[in-house]
DNA sequence: AAGACCGCCAACCGCTGGAAC
DNA sequence: AGTTCCAGCGGTTGGCGGTCT
């Protein structure tokens, strides 16, 4: 027995979504503060749209505590070095960035310090220096050698991860809102960014407290 | 002016891990 | 232990606007 599809994708819409869909989705999320499953929201919400789509039009884009705009140099500079010691793990690398989206980062990569970083002349997918020559063996064996610590960096990031996943399991809500970093955006109050766009506005206005986010003008 | 080309980025797709039963 | 479902992740696609010829 297979597995079924998220949804019934006969008579659902695609591609970019419209103002009046925005609306909708918000709307539903406003008034359904307590999280029901996706699957679920675009029926109650009435769009003809599959909840996979939904989730990724809210995280992406709708979400009031995202940040708009330029990504600045020195949040380049934290991406190149989080993607040197994480790869591509664009979800991790988005966490130290509060207010941008994996999607954005990602992106953001893609089109424009990747074609950077080979102009300076760094591999964007192994952040080593490119040599126009051939290697010699001394060069190829430091580079494996590099490698391997990158690899054991890694490994012990993720050891680091889990540890303070069991950590942050044994406090309450009242403690985490104390120690939490602010990437953990659920949790906190989230400042009103400086060009507020229309659905900010229109949220700012409804006095939004989103799913667990409370927005602050 | 218009068609071809290119780059950006929103959205989609397929897969995975984990929770619930 | 196996199955089903969900959220989340990363790779990829395609629409659209801007630029070039």
């Amino acid at each position: 027995m297979g597995r079924q599809p998220c949804c019934d994708k006969v008579g659902l819409k695609r591609g970019t979504w419209t103002a009046e869909e925005d609306r909708k989705l918000i709307d539903f999320i406003l008034t359904n503060k307590r999280h029901c499953c996706w699957r679920t929201v675009p029926k109650l919400a009435g769009l003809l749209r599959c909840g996979k789509s939904c989730r990724l039009r809210w995280i992406n884009y709708l979400r009031p505590d995202l940040k708009r705009g330029m990504i600045s140099d020195s949040d380049e500079k934290i991406i190149i070095d989080l993607h040197s010691k994480l790869g591509n793990r664009w979800s991790k690398i988005a966490a130290q960035l509060p207010g941008r989206t994996d999607n954005e980062i990602k992106n953001h990569w893609n089109t424009y310090i990747k074609k950077k970083l080979k102009k300076m002349g760094v591999d964007p997918d192994t952040h080593h220096t490119l040599v126009s020559t051939a290697m010699t063996d001394q060069k190829q064996k430091e580079v494996e050698q590099e490698d391997e610590q990158q690899q054991v960096k890694k490994e012990e990031m993720d050891i680091i991860e889990a540890v303070e996943e069991i950590l942050l399991d044994d406090f309450n809500d009242q403690e985490l809102k104390m120690i939490s970093a602010p990437s953990s955006s659920a949790l906190f109050s989230v400042k009103k960014p400086a060009d507020i766009s229309s659905v900010d506005r229109w949220l700012e206005d409804s006095g939004c407290s989103l799913w667990g986010m409370e927005y602050s003008g």
